[in-house]
DNA sequence: CTCAATCATGACATCGGTGTCATGACATCG
DNA sequence: CGATGTCATGACACCGATGTCATGATTGAG
C-alpha cells in the first residue's frame, strides 16, 4: 500500500507539502497541489488512519456495547421492541460526526464485557456506549476515567450519564387516547413488577385515569409476565389474565398490553374464544414493534418506545462530552414517544351502554 | 495514557523488554517479568493497536458492509429474514480469530458504499465481507486488488468468493417432507419470480414433486409477491392468490408460502374466510423465522434460512484467504438448512379421500 | 530600490510500539 | 582455565503521518 513518501516522490515533492493538500490546512500553489492529486490518484493513495491516530493521539474511534445484534430476534422469548433500533439511531448520529463507530456486541454474556471494553481501550476509542435490551439497572466495570461513557436504555448508581424512555408519559398518553376514544373500563395487563418500566407505565396508567376523573379498579391491573424466559408459562399467565379481566362483573372494553408481542399472542386467545377485534374488545399494546402492529389485523394502537431517538440522543450527548463543549448531564434524559393508532382499538361513542353487553356472551 | 516507556521508566528497564513481557515472544527473567507486570498494572497501561499496527503493518481488522441494521424492522414491508442473522454468524465467528470487526451500515444507499470502503482502507483492513439483505446478485465498486473479499447471500459476476444460501435444496425438502405426511396437492404461492431464489425454490419444488410421482400442476404455482414494497398491493395480490388455488376444482391440502410473513398474513386471510388451520388447511413458510414461526397459533412449519451458518461460512473462507493457507473458492459456497416443523401441517393418512372435501364449503 | 512581511515549501522530530543487532553476564565443555 | 555458546537485556531504527521551525521566493510598502 503507497505511503505519504510514495506520493512525494511521485510528486516531486515532500511529504509534508502532500499532507498539506490532504489537510487543506496550509496554502499551496495550484500547479503543485495538482500535481499531488495525480500521484495521489495514479498510486491509489489512501492515509493511514493508525498513523494519523498515533501522531495526533485522537483515534476518531467511539465504542458500542450491546446485545442488541446477538440477541435480535433469535431468542424469540425475548418480549420487547429490538434495542437494535437504538444501534441504529446510534450509527445515523455517528455518520455525521465523521466518527466511526468500533461495535462489540456482549453475545449476551456480561462478564464478557470487560473483555471488550479492554479491546476498546487498545484502539483507543473517545467514548464509549453502552446499550440495554431494556429499561434496567446497570453495573458496569469502571473504565478509565477519562473514558467519556453515555448509557442508553439503562442507568446506574454511580451517576454515569444516561438517555431513558419515558415510561410514565408513554401508557399515560396511550391511556388518555383510549379514554379520547370512549373507553372507560381500561384493562392493564402488565409485564413483571420487577421492570423499572412497569413501575413508570402504571403510574402513568393511574394518572391518566385521574386525570379523566376514573377510578382506578386493582382487578383491572394484572402482571401477565413473569421474568424466567419460559414461553409455555408465558401464554399460561395470559391466557390466565385475560381470563380473569373477561370474567369481571363489569369486563373492560378494551385491555392494554405490556408490550406489542403479548397483544399478538392475545390476538390468538382471543380469536380462539370467539371474540372479534375491536367489535367485541379493543387492544393495545407496547413497544411500535412495526413488524408486529402494522402485520397483524387488525392493525395494533401502541405506544412506541422511542428507541432510535434514544440512539441519537445518546450519541450527541457523547459527542458533546467529547468536544468538551457541554458538561454531561447529571439527570438521566428522559425520550417521549407517540402513540401509534391502529384499528385495534374502537371508537365508543356511548361508553356505558355498550360496556354492559360486552364480554358475557362470549365467556 | 501510559505509555510502554512509562512502564519502563517505572520497572527500570528497557521499552523493549516490557515490549517482551507483553508479547512474551523473548525469554525475561521471572524477576524483572514482575516488575514489569507491577508497573502496567499500577500505570493502568494498555497496548496501542494503532502504534502496533504501524510498526506491524497489520491492523487485525475485519471490514464489514451490510444494511442489516438500518433496515432491520424498520421497513416491515422488507420481506424475508433479517440479514441481521448473517452478521450474527460473522461475529461468532470473528471472535474467536482475534480481530476485530468494523461494522459499517449502508442505511439501504448502495451509493454508499464506496466512501464505506475508503474508511475501511484507511483503517487498513485485512479483509472485507459484504453482506446482502437477499440472495441477489450484486456489483460491487472496485477495491484494491490487494484486499480480500467474501460475499454473503450475494454474487457478482467477477467471481469474487461466495456464499449463498441453498435454495433448491431447502424447498426440495420442505416439499418432501408435506408429501412425507401424506399431501399430494401442494400449492406454491412464491416469491417475486425475479429473485434468484425463487427460480431455484421452484426447481426444488419441481424436482421433490417429480420424485414423488406426482404431476406438476402450473394451477398450483402462483407468484404472489410483487417487487415494489407496496404494503397494500401485497395484502391483495396475496389475498387473490389464496382464492385462486382454493378455487380449483382440486384445491390443495397445503400452500407452501414464499416467506414466512405471507404465512403470517395468511394465517389471518384464512381465519377470516373461515378456514381452521391446519385442520381444514395445511400451511407452510420459509426462512425459519423464529419470530414467527415460534409465536404463530398454530406454529408455522418452515424451510430454515441458514444465515447464521452463512455468516459463519463466509468469515471462515475470509480468514483463510487473509491467512493465505487456503485459496479462494471459484464457485459459490452453498449452505443448506433444515425443514423445522411446526403445527401448521396435518398428517394425512388417507390423502386422497380428505382431499376432495377440503376448501369447497368455506368459498 | 531596499527592507520587511508574506507565502510556499522542506527538514526534522515525534507519536508508541517492535524488529534487528549488539552487548555483557553466565553456563558449559574440553 | 579459556573458548564458545546461550541468555537476558538494551540501543537504535523504523512504520506513516503531522506539528514545529527554518528557509528561500515573492510581494508590497516606503
Amino acid at each position: 500500500m503507497a505511503t505519504i513518501y510514495d506520493v512525494a516522490r511521485a510528486a516531486g515533492v515532500s511529504p509534508k507539502t502532500v499532507s498539506r493538500v490532504l489537510n487543506a490546512d496550509a496554502p499551496v500553489k495550484k500547479h503543485t497541489k495538482e500535481a499531488v492529486n495525480k500521484a495521489i490518484v495514479e498510486l491509489g493513495y489512501v492515509p493511514s488512519t493508525a498513523a494519523r491516530a498515533m501522531r495526533s493521539n485522537k483515534s476518531g474511534l467511539v465504542g458500542l456495547i450491546t446485545g442488541a445484534i446477538s440477541l435480535s430476534s433469535n431468542r424469540s422469548e425475548n418480549s420487547g421492541l429490538p434495542d437494535l433500533h437504538i444501534v441504529q439511531g446510534i450509527q445515523r448520529a455517528m455518520e455525521v460526526s465523521g466518527k466511526t463507530l468500533l461495535i462489540a456486541d456482549t453475545g449476551g454474556q456480561m462478564d464478557r464485557v470487560p473483555q471488550l471494553i479492554r479491546t476498546f481501550e487498545e484502539h483507543r476509542v473517545e467514548g464509549l456506549l453502552y446499550v440495554a435490551d431494556h429499561h434496567s439497572q446497570v453495573s458496569l466495570p469502571p473504565v478509565s476515567r477519562s473514558t467519556k461513557m453515555v448509557l442508553a436504555n439503562c442507568f446506574d448508581d454511580k451517576g454515569t450519564p444516561s438517555v431513558l424512555p419515558n415510561d410514565y408519559q408513554g401508557q399515560f398518553n396511550l391511556v388518555k387516547s383510549l379514554i379520547a376514544k370512549g373507553h372507560q373500563r381500561i384493562a392493564y395487563l402488565s409485564l413483571s413488577t420487577h421492570l423499572p418500566a412497569t413501575t413508570l407505565r402504571i403510574e402513568g396508567y393511574k394518572d391518566a385515569l385521574a386525570e379523566a376523573d376514573i377510578d382506578f379498579d386493582p382487578t383491572l391491573l394484572v402482571p401477565a409476565e413473569v421474568d424466567i424466559a419460559d414461553g409455555d408459562a408465558g401464554v399460561q399467565l395470559l391466557w390466565d389474565a385475560i381470563d380473569r379481566v373477561l370474567s369481571l362483573p363489569v369486563p373492560p372494553s378494551v385491555i392494554c398490553f405490556g408490550n406489542d408481542r403479548m397483544a399478538m399472542r392475545a390476538y390468538g386467545i382471543l380469536r380462539s374464544r370467539g371474540i372479534a377485534l375491536p367489535n367485541d374488545l379493543s387492544v393495545a399494546g407496547y413497544d411500535g414493534h412495526r413488524l408486529i402492529t402494522d402485520t397483524l389485523y387488525p392493525t395494533l394502537t401502541s405506544a412506541e418506545l422511542p428507541y432510535a431517538a434514544i440512539g441519537i440522543r445518546a450519541t450527541e450527548i457523547l459527542l458533546n462530552m467529547i468536544n468538551g463543549t457541554v458538561d454531561a448531564p447529571t439527570q438521566p434524559i428522559l425520550v417521549g414517544g407517540p402513540v401509534n393508532p391502529g384499528d385495534s382499538v374502537m371508537d365508543l361513542p356511548t361508553p356505558i351502554t355498550k360496556l354492559s353487553s360486552i364480554g358475557r356472551t362470549t365467556l
